[in-house]
DNA sequence: AGAATGACGCTGA
DNA sequence: TTCAGCGCCATTC
């Protein structure tokens, strides 16, 4: 057996966000025992066929907003998209009310109960 | 190999 | 709240 890339298990790991909720890189990254890893989570995200059946438009940054760049060579228009199609409120600049949104990533299983 | 780049995040002004 | 600066680290040149 092969080891999960980096990349599947941020698949993954985006994969267990709930419809019309939010998380950030940073933890996505943190999720998946990658601290201080958020911008590899964003080049996973990237490398993303589309359309997938992975919901990456519901990563967005700890300032809660969408990341425009024009390398996205759109992507980000259609996230914005997405999430209004989800009944979450995104303005003209991308920013949105993160906190009433965000995911609650699944903790660590602990040792023994 | 070394430098630049980027779908990030935190801190201080 | 907005903005600049710095740390971060895989990818790309």
């Amino acid at each position: 057996m092969e080891l999960p890339s980096f990349d599947q298990r941020v698949y993954a790991m985006v994969r267990r966000i709930p419809r019309a909720r939010l998380a950030t890189y940073g933890q996505v990254a943190e999720a998946i025992g990658a601290y201080g890893c958020a911008r590899q989570v964003g080049w996973a995200l990237r490398r993303l066929p589309l359309p997938s059946p992975v919901p990456w438009h519901r990563v967005v940054n700890a300032r809660g907003q969408i990341s425009f760049t024009p390398s996205r060579e759109g992507s980000d228009w259609i996230q914005r998209e997405l999430l209004l199609a989800e009944g979450i409120p995104v303005d003209a600049e991308g920013r949105l009310p993160l906190g009433r949104y965000l995911w609650v990533p699944p903790l660590d299983p602990p040792p023994l109960g």
